[in-house]
DNA sequence: ATTATCGTTTAAAATGTTTTAAACGATAGA
DNA sequence: TCTATCGTTTAAAACATTTTAAACGATAAT
């Protein structure tokens, strides 16, 4: 390859890992995905080892997760042992999956939380001081607040959808 | 303060740390804004040692965390040396706020990257063979739905502001 | 002026995460 | 059947982040 196409494609690489590190993702992940990206042919486990000079063991594992997302799938190649591996080229999708299911699942997680405060404050109710009640008062005027912001963000998904 | 009143909330300090942590932050600093959100009176810095177990160090650090965020304000307290700290009871405009402002800086990158990585390229030009050339082109291709996702994402920013 | 009480800083310890190297099982090819 | 080539697994090493404890400067109280 060229030495410039070649040093676009790292300083991308590097840019994208760094990109994904200040998400709080896994950098290396987002790299393998890239590379994968900007290829125009499926690459084996191999190739990507060369690559990105990494063990073989990690894509391994990373490049499972990166499936579980949609974000890759494995291609058969004719004549070849080796299993290869494509990008999603439809970028957007693969973003904006991974975004609505992280949001869905905390969603369902924060209603869990809430409906569990909600319960322990209730079964308290009858044993409060005045001054605990006063508390426990805050405390659902608080949850509800929450509550607010959850179907918000609900309904956030559901605009998001059709504009996708 | 009542057990189960007590029971509740520490569960609920534990699920938002957990929340956070899945969402790649800091679980502590999370949990700091918990405590305070559903504290019905400023807390000092003893008072969060006290409710939360760990270093003033640590505490000094993530209140201030907090505080860059606009999700805590220190209050004075009359007749006290200490400084108190409650939570922007406004937890949508928190949330909102910290996504819009990540999103933003987020999209800059991506635009800088682009355009630096696109410069590579074009200077490469006339020195590519014709597979690099094609390659180029594949590269050129994908760039450009990036770009389109980073309008979309700008999109949504401004769609969001309207609703919140 | 001295002491006590604050919040902050920071180097080191504790903890958590990622990466590797090596062993392994499965399967294709000889 | 035996060997070579795959991808996967996993325990340990490398690395990164978080937390602490102790020292510190600033300021209030005595």
């Amino acid at each position: 390859m060229n030495g410039k196409l070649e040093i676009a494609q790292d300083k991308f690489i590097e840019s994208v890992g760094k990109l994904a590190a200040s998400f709080g993702l896994n950098k290396f992940i987002a790299q393998l995905y890239a590379v994968l990206y900007l290829s125009n042919k499926p690459l084996s486990l191999d190739d990507l080892v060369e690559r990105l000079v990494v063990s073989k063991g990690n894509i391994s594992l990373n490049i499972r997760e990166l499936e579980k997302w949609g974000a890759v799938k494995s291609v058969w190649i004719k004549g070849s042992r080796k299993d290869y591996y494509e990008a999603n080229p439809d970028i957007k999708k693969v973003f904006s999956n991974k975004i609505k299911s992280a949001v869905e699942k905390r969603i369902g997680e924060v209603s869990n939380m809430i409906t569990e405060f909600k319960g322990i404050v209730d079964s308290a109710e009858g044993e409060l001081t005045a001054d605990e009640k006063k508390m426990a008062k805050i405390f659902r005027e608080r949850l509800k607040r929450i509550e607010e912001m959850e179907s918000l963000a609900s309904k956030a998904i559901s605009i998001a959808e059709k504009f996708i």
